[in-house]
DNA sequence: ATATTGTCTTTTATCGTGAAAAAACATTTT
DNA sequence: AAAATGTTTTTTCACGATAAAAGACAATAT
């Protein structure tokens, strides 16, 4: 086996919602240009739902012959692309206790293990060690540092001192910039989420991680807007972890970040560094009473 | 051809000019460590001495016969690391001009052109995307973003965010810590090269890269301490290219060294920050000025 | 003329494979 | 018994090969 094809799968799931909408589907570029695919993987696309009746298929004609069903979805799992599954195995295995720090990390056997190839796994490891939590040695294997409070602590203070930044430029931006348009509906957005908490608070760390991306592309700095990938990815799998007072701990962020987009508005530096900061106090906090205090990481 | 045998050539060859300074080796394990290599290693360089009657070797006895000749050595260009060889041929077409931003960069086409496989070719991209000067499109080619004006102020912005930080820390570090003895040793280096300045100003590079590396451990911090590796990666290559006023630059840069080591040594942050801001000053009007003003990067 | 489709070529993603190098284990020497 | 040497096993590094996906070019329809 070379290569999955996920990538046309997890298209073609993309594509039987769109079914719904309209009596016939548009041209070849423009289906591809709306999933993000190439002409030839559309092509393998409508070439399916032809085979399966989905749609009639005559050169531009694409006329929808029926509704799709549950069983032409292909399994969702199966659309996954290799990194991503790689990546949470490693997770998993990460943040699953007995990640000890220090403990070296075998590439072969993370391959055999998740069932795949080394290449993949080497390649992985080395996008991954831009997190900062893992560690080559010359010529020799990789090194777990581990998920510790001296990580969290190093992480923050990085993202304290971007933000502020980033939050600092925000506020010097012209009056005409789209960024204002696009607060303002971030602001309607934590408005609706915070009047449904209870019943949608797990939808708030896809509205966090957008609200803080839109901060910080205004440092137009592309080390700033790089660095949120880390961040991003250690809040990812942190709130899958510390599902402990979830509710509340958004219910208090929501508010923070309403506050905080308030302080922006009114364009005050003061007000924006002082809300920037009170929020970003809690974010570490948040982070810090999720990791054990237990064990010293070991020196070396 | 699957794997050249670099790490044991330049291992030979460094072990070659200990031979010049004793009458037999030491123990293999104790040669390994020398070396930064395993045993086995170890054991190939031995065996090879052995056969080319540069030593006796019989177990633990390891008489030195004779003194190296140059045909002993290994020929230098293949003691390096396919990851070396990688980087040098990419970045001399980097900085080579007709590297326009936007350009497409191809992984099988690099990897002919350098005579090496594509698997190397992409964890070399890989690696080198944290750099921000490349950037991957999904399931598709690299894009170069281009050594442009913007990537220069927007390095220098984050560098300078970094050090003075780091440089604070550094004053508040406790008077017995062993960064100061380093500090001393570093002011030493300055002075000598500093008197000599007319015939070594090229080993500065070297020198400036020690001293900044200093000062951003004395931050703890590994998004900090990792960063240097941008900054030396674009300052090692920069000089290489930019050689003009070079000695000029050198001696200037000493000096303001100097100065700064100074305010650290008098513990006086405000000095610090003083001093710390003018070098950072200086070294981002250096990077500026190397770089052709021309051609506005492209909009992406 | 321009956008769309049909066909062919190139490039990327991934694997298995084999040599280099490291690491583990067993044996000998001091 | 501790450290070194001898031997075997594992792991890393790098390659060529192959299917998926992208991209280029030619032919056709509006």
């Amino acid at each position: 086996m070379s290569k999955s094809n996920n990538v046309y799968k997890d298209a073609f799931n993309r594509c039987l919602r769109l079914l719904d909408e309209t009596k016939s589907l548009p041209s070849e570029p423009e289906l591809g240009g709306l999933l993000g695919v190439s002409r030839t993987t559309v092509r393998s696309i409508l070439s399916r739902m032809e085979e399966t009746g989905l749609i009639a298929w005559d050169k531009r004609n694409k006329t929808v012959l029926r509704a799709p069903k549950p069983e032409d979805f292909f399994p969702e799992e199966e659309t996954d692309s290799l990194a991503e599954i790689i990546e949470r195995s490693f997770m998993r295995r990460l943040l699953a206790g007995g990640a000890e720090a220090g403990m070296q990390i075998n590439e072969l056997e993370l391959a055999r293990e998740i069932g795949v190839g080394t290449t993949s796994v080497r390649e992985f490891l080395i996008r991954f060690s831009r997190f900062g939590l893992i560690e080559k040695r010359r010529n020799s294997h990789w090194v777990l540092k581990g998920f510790t409070r001296a990580f969290a602590l190093e992480l923050t203070e990085i993202r304290e001192m971007f933000e502020l930044r980033s939050a600092a430029a925000f506020v010097a931006l012209p009056e005409d910039s789209a960024v204002w348009v696009d607060l303002d509906m971030l602001e309607v957005e934590h408005r609706n989420l915070g009047a449904e908490i209870a019943a949608r608070f797990n939808e708030f760390s896809e509205l966090d991680e957008r609200f803080h991306r839109l901060i910080h592309r205004a440092s137009h700095n592309r080390f700033i807007v790089d660095f949120y990938d880390v961040i991003a990815m250690i809040f990812h799998y942190h709130y899958q972890w510390n599902k402990a007072e979830e509710r509340q701990r958004n219910e208090v962020a929501i508010q923070e970040h309403l506050i905080y987009i308030a302080a922006l508005k009114s364009r005050d530096p003061g007000k924006v560094d002082a809300a920037c900061r009170k929020h970003l106090k809690s974010a570490r906090q948040t982070l810090l009473s999720s990791i054990p205090e237990g064990r010293q990481p070991q020196q070396g």
